[in-house]
RNA sequence: GCCCGGGUGGCGGAAUUGGUAGACGCGCCGGACUCAAAAUCCGGUGGCAGCGAUGUCGUAAGGGUUCGAGUCCCUUCCCGGGUACCA
């Protein structure tokens, strides 16, 4: 047996890992820490992916690495096990969420350890263990006793099809997120959290973190703050006046008409009688429309007259009260005035209706636009008339304020988030409704935990499973001895991972979701790698869940996750794809958009690349040459097990990372995993020897300066490109050193130590037994990583190529010690054939020397 | 539409503060070993011209700054992600 096998090395070390706990999280607080969390996985029953292996891979490399660099490191992992896939198969087959979930839970577990993933097993967190949601329950506690968390009666995103009602964030261009079912509009009860509270500071703190700056824009953009004012108009004949918020007041004299949203509370009292009809018949038609529907009839402009006026308060204008559905009950008032002269929609709008329009900035002369929303001098607004925007804006408010009709406001797009969920597996609320009032079910009494039920879909009257509980729901209040209601809807899946990072710290604490000694050493996460598709929901709730427990006296960090880093999705192999119609092969460009078209997958080798296309060979017919996102339907998913079962562990993991940067979107290519296979095959070459599984040819001679400098170039970069996240050109670097060394005579053993405990991270399989081999006892995981030294890196003398007006014209040797002599070096180059050719019969106007890099001289 | 990222060989990707573009890997070509193949090893590999030294063109396109630009500035095009009547 002398070739590199993985089967029958990786096993052996997972083993060893887990018997010897040698991952096992420290208890002290001797040593710099550093907590690296990867995202929170759903135990699916399709197992892993390979987009799983990519960020843990990742994050394993810097565990390993930090461990060895002498850092206590928490790196965990668990799961987040409620959601509906588990429900779904229960309602279908009656098999309890549970068993599933163990099961699922189960494979995945096999999985990670099958790739080698450096956890601390002893913390493994489950969402759906009651004593883990104990603790979400009594999160879910603070927040109701600080009124953030409230109940509500409001219109819902209701999904007949999963059953349940969905957040905002949940529906996507009107269809569930989760399986793309239609989502309609329909009022129910539920409980809200009250986020907006810490819009503010979600939206200050971003400012600090290192984070990418794409996802805290998205956050912001999430958050969506503006400044402006708030304005009051009085409804003319009426006891009444409506609000305002616009961004910008400085167009006031330009509002020539008001629009409230159709739900809006005093549409009914200022509908005179004879627009009645036709207001609640638009009314009507605006409230039966789905997301959906809203979206696509987004071009046209619609709405009715109410009959009302109101006064603008800045020139007591009478001007027209509207309804219309492009403005929207939840934003600022729901009701806006409308400037159609410095407003698309408002512009849009006035023309349909035949509405007058103002234009109350200047524009530039030639400005051929309809709506103007640039800067420039005020006009026709009286005293405004020449300020910018800014300057006519704060004299604006301050007139408001001055005559009592407004004042400057804030507003967010940010809405309160809709957390009941009708559906079974989740976190009961720790709620009784006692007097239909509801009521904090005991901390002693926690945790509410889940009843049997005997069918696991919402009751015939749309009440949520847990409804079909009887004995459970109907119980009484301890304190009163009251009869008392439970309360049936249960979490979204959100709360479980909205703290997971802390219950890893602590995993058995009895008093609270968290040691609080531990919590002050472990937090902040001080790198934290997953997916960019949790840019928005999951991040933004955790945050807002963690600021409310700082302000609880939980944690001691504002912020939970320091640095965040994405991972880019990994696509299938490239495909080639060529289109037939009526039996005709036609080009890709001719075939976009045409229907009843036969698509031909091709091989490589039937294609070639012509110009900037691909056509298929020896035509020029294009061919489409495009990586897909992996997924059934098409059949070009990569499963891990089989990459596994036919290289190994350690190919997979160090191929992953060698594709590409990791924040990089990357095609899958098998023939990149064979690559880096055989980099492990030379590297088991390079120690064993073309036979036997003895350790070849290693040498107790010391090693020579070239064989340091090949070592120590090879510590140098791999330890810079881990700390920098570069793990591609980190391993780029390990192969040089293999190719380099593999043409030596013999290898020192110090060297070869070297680059065993450099390789490590990255393939620690292979690294262990190599390790175990050389004659040590002990697993190589706390081993101190190897220090380069300035000093093997250099070298007598440097190449530096010879310039003639920027061109590359030679190149000379210098030696070190004199790079910085310019006339010397200068005159080197000058004496070189290929340069003279140049200077002979030229003149030199300028020489440029940068030492150890370039010569350039600039002739005439 | 708006806001972020990106466009480098046949492919994935390298390239310090502006200083030899194409590291490393894949693929391809040639050679060694073999009855043969696989595996492995050695050599080559951006385009064009040339036997060659060498020359020339080349980092999406066009322009600019500079002794020198993949890198900085302006304009345009294409791809990916996010978002969408938020007043």
């Amino acid at each position: 047996m002398s070739t590199y096998n993985p089967s029958d090395i990786e096993k052996k070390w997972q083993i060893y890992w887990l018997e010897n706990k040698t991952f096992k999280t420290p208890d002290t607080k001797d040593k710099p820490k550093y907590y690296i969390l990867d995202m929170f996985p759903y135990p699916s029953g399709s197992g892993l992916h390979v987009g799983h292996p990519e960020g843990y891979t990742a994050t394993d490399i810097l565990a390993r690495f930090k461990r060895m660099k002498g850092f206590n490191v928490l790196h965990p992992i668990g799961w987040d096990a409620f959601g509906l896939p588990a429900e779904q198969y229960a309602v279908k087959t009656g098999t309890h969420p549970r068993t599933t979930t163990e099961k699922n839970i189960g494979i995945f577990r096999e999985q990670l350890q099958m790739l080698g993933f450096s956890y601390d097993w002893d913390r493994e967190v489950d969402t759906t263990d009651p004593d883990y949601y104990k603790w979400t329950q009594w999160i879910f506690l603070k927040l109701f006793e600080k009124g953030l968390a409230y109940e509500s009666e409001q219109p819902v995103n209701w999904c007949p099809e999963l059953g349940t009602v969905l957040a905002n964030e949940e529906v996507i261009d009107g269809k569930s997120e989760v399986g793309g079912f239609p989502v309609v509009r329909r009022p129910m009860r539920q409980w809200v959290l009250k986020i907006t509270a810490y819009a503010e500071r979600l939206l200050e703190d971003l400012d600090d973190l290192d984070w990418p700056e794409s996802t805290k824009e998205m956050q912001r953009n999430w958050i969506g703050k503006s400044i402006g004012a708030e304005v009051e108009f009085q409804v003319a004949g009426q006891d009444h006046s409506l609000r305002v918020f616009t961004t910008r007041p400085d167009t006031l004299f330009g509002a020539t008409y008001m629009v409230l949203a159709p739900e809006h509370p005093l549409v009914e009292v200022l509908t005179t009688s004879d627009q009645k009809d036709q207001v609640t018949a638009y009314q009507d038609t605006a409230s039966k429309k789905s997301d959906l529907e809203r979206q696509e009839l987004t071009k046209e402009k619609t709405g009715v007259f109410t009959g009302s006026y109101a006064i603008n308060p800045v020139n007591n204008a009478e001007i027209p009260i509207w309804i219309a559905d492009y403005v929207l009950a939840h934003y600022g008032t729901g009701a806006i005035m409308a400037v159609p002269g410095e407003d698309e929609r408002d512009w849009e709008f006035a023309e349909t209706f035949d509405l007058p329009i103002i234009r109350t900035v200047q524009p530039p002369g030639d400005f051929e636009g309809k709506a103007y929303t640039g800067d420039g001098p005020a006009i026709n607004s009286g005293f405004l008339n020449g300020l910018t925007i800014t300057d006519a804006k704060v004299k604006m408010i301050q007139w408001l304020e001055e005559q009592g009709v407004g004042e400057k406001s804030i507003n967010y797009k940010l809405r309160d988030w809709l957390f009941s969920r009708q559906r079974y597996w989740g976190e009961p609320f720790p709620i009784l409704h006692v007097d239909g009032k509801p009521k904090a079910v005991s901390l002693n009494d926690l945790p509410v935990t889940l009843p049997p039920v005997d069918d696991f879909q919402p009751t015939k009257t749309g009440e949520p499973p847990l409804a079909r509980a009887k004995n459970w729901v109907e119980t009484t209040d301890p304190e009163t001895g009251k009869k008392a209601l439970r309360e049936t809807n249960t979490m979204p899946q959100w709360a479980g991972s909205c703290w997971y990072y802390l219950r890893y710290i602590s995993p058995d604490f009895n008093g609270g979701p968290v040691d609080p000694e531990f919590e002050k050493y472990w937090m902040p996460v001080d790198l934290y790698v997953g997916g960019s598709e949790h840019s928005v929901l999951h991040l933004l709730y955790a945050r807002f869940w963690h600021k409310v427990l700082y302000d609880c006296g939980v944690v001691s960090t504002k912020e939970p996750f320091q640095r965040l880093v994405h991972q880019g999705m990994i696509l299938g192999e490239v495909e080639y794809t060529a289109y037939e119609k009526d039996g005709k092969i036609i080009s890709a460009d001719e075939a976009a958009g045409q229907k009843e078209l036969v698509r031909l997958q091709l091989s490589d080798s039937e294609v070639e690349k012509k110009g900037d296309r691909f056509v298929m060979k020896g035509t020029e017919i294009t061919v489409d040459s495009k990586a897909h996102k992996m997924s059934k339907s098409r059949g070009n998913v990569i499963n891990p097990d089989d990459v596994v079962k036919s290289y190994g562990a350690d190919s997979l993991r160090l191929y992953e990372m060698f594709m590409g940067p990791l924040e990089q979107v990357k095609p899958w290519s098998t023939k990149g995993v064979e690559g880096v296979n055989r980099f492990l095959n030379r590297t088991w070459r390079l120690l064993f020897g073309e036979h036997g599984d003895e350790i070849r040819n290693l040498s107790e001679s010391d090693p020579d300066s070239e064989q340091l400098k090949v070592l120590h170039t090879a510590i140098k970069k791999v330890t810079e490109d881990i700390e920098s996240m570069r793990f591609n050109t980190a391993i780029s670097a390990l192969m040089i050193f293999v190719n380099e060394a593999n043409s030596w005579e013999e290898l020192p053993s110090a060297v070869a130590k070297d680059f065993i405990l450099l390789l490590s991270p990255f393939a620690p399989h292979i690294a262990e037994e190599i390790w175990s081999r050389m004659g040590h006892a002990q697993s190589l995981a706390y081993e101190e990583w190897p220090q380069y030294d300035e000093k093997y890196l250099r070298s007598d003398s440097v190449e530096i190529p010879v310039q003639i007006n920027g061109k590359v014209r030679a190149n000379i040797e210098v030696p070190s010690g004199r790079i910085h002599e310019k006339d010397f070096v200068i005159g080197l180059a000058k004496q070189q054939k290929n340069v003279q050719k140049y200077l002979d019969g030229s003149v030199i106007v300028k020489e440029i020397s940068v030492p150890g890099r370039i010569v350039n001289l600039v002739i005439k």
